[in-house]
Parts: C-alpha cells; structure tokens; sequence
DNA sequence: CGGGAGATGGGCT
DNA sequence: GCCCATCTCCCGA
C-alpha cells in the first residue's frame, strides 16, 4: 500500500542501541482519515531490559509493557503524565524487552494536520514534533496504534537518507532519574527539529 | 532567554 | 500514595 520504501521486519531484529543510530533519518509515516502525516527522525533513545532501571520492562512483564516482550517492528506507545503518549519500536527479538523511544522528528508532509492537531499556540514550526509527547499529537499516534505492526500498517517507517556517523551525537537520556550513566540518546548533530541540542 | 512549578491520570509498590 | 521516557505557562533576569 505505501509507495515507499519500507523498512523489512528484520531490520529490527538488532539491539536497542544500535537501532537507535540506525533509524535516524528513517521516515516514520502515519495514515490516518484525516490525512498522512510523515516526519524525519531526528532523535532516539535506547531502552533495555538489561541493566537498565530506567527501562518499563526492567522489573518484570505487565499489561502495559507486554508489547516490549513480542516481536521486533511493533509500535510500543504509552500513556505518560495524565496527557501525553509516547511512541517507542520494539526491538531485538521475541522474549527480549528493547525498544527505542523516537523523540523527534523533522516534519515533511502534512505540515497543517500537524498545527491543527497540535493547537493554535504552537507558534513554530520547530516546536511541532520536538518531543516524544508533541509528535505523538502531531501525529495522532495514541492508545489505538499500541502493538500495531509497522511494516504493514497505516503507521510504518520508510528509508530516508543515510546519515553520517561522524554528525551523531550522543548523550544521557532525557526525563529519567535513573540510568544516568548510559549515553543511550543519539540525535543529529546541529538539525534544529531536535528538542535538545545537548 | 532559562528555570521552576502545576496539570493530570494510569501504573505499580 | 508516589512515581513518572512531558508540556506549557509564567516568572525573573
């Protein structure tokens, strides 16, 4: 159905970390009656089972992480502070709790669904998609799109440009208390989409 | 501008 | 009852 290049089921199939760097640049893509939306993905964090208190997933399996610990290529998006979502692809392989939290994106097509669904206080374009909540309302990604299979969905992730390892930048992950020492959030060096340049 | 606090509700101890 | 993978507004400089 989409026209563009989608990315297999098996590129998920790698560890959280390196798929972070990998889907920068990637396009994420969401169909919807109102129209498509589609973005650039300037930001990502990591998140692992494993040594990592910061993760859902690191005490034991639930309800609302359950999704984590299915198959790679599976959207993962959860309620945060009584108003937001959070959008994360699901990792690794079945039985393994790893997602990356897709933080930003740079906006490329649906640019006024984008403002109206966002509000009419957003003054800037680059505070449109500059983090997990506002792209998830950008976007309308919500509870319904939890699970859904991103190769063949109205939400999937596209080929895009390849980036430069040498404009990544790495750093602590935003929002947590802890798991400060893990560099696990990777960002494009100098884009202005991105909701934190440090 | 940068920092701080409040909103808001679901999930888990 | 406390803790959040957040956002916006409002304040002071």
């Amino acid at each position: 159905m989409p026209p563009d290049l989608v990315l297999p089921l098996s590129f998920y199939e790698k560890d959280a970390v390196t798929a972070a760097r990998l889907l920068l640049g990637k396009h994420l893509v969401h169909v919807t009656p109102e129209g498509t939306t589609s973005g650039v993905i300037v930001e990502t964090e990591a998140y692992s089972e494993f040594d990592d208190p910061a993760c859902h997933a690191f005490r034991k399996k639930t309800k609302r992480n359950a999704v984590m610990f299915g198959p790679p290529g599976r959207a993962y998006v959860y309620f945060i502070y009584g108003n937001y979502y959070c959008f994360n692809v699901v990792t690794n392989r079945e039985g393994v709790a790893e997602a990356v939290l897709v933080r930003a994106v740079e906006p490329v097509k649906g640019l006024g669904l984008m403002k109206r669904r966002r509000g009419s206080s957003v003054d800037s374009i680059y505070n449109l998609t500059n983090g997990p909540g506002k792209l998830c309302m950008a976007m309308n990604i919500g509870r319904d799109e939890n699970g859904l299979i991103l190769a063949d969905s109205p939400l999937y992730i596209a080929e895009g440009q390849s980036i430069d390892e040498k404009i990544i930048c790495e750093s602590r992950r935003i929002g947590i208390s802890r798991g400060q020492d893990k560099l696990w959030r990777f960002f494009i060096q100098g884009n202005p989409f991105v909701s934190r340049p440090r």
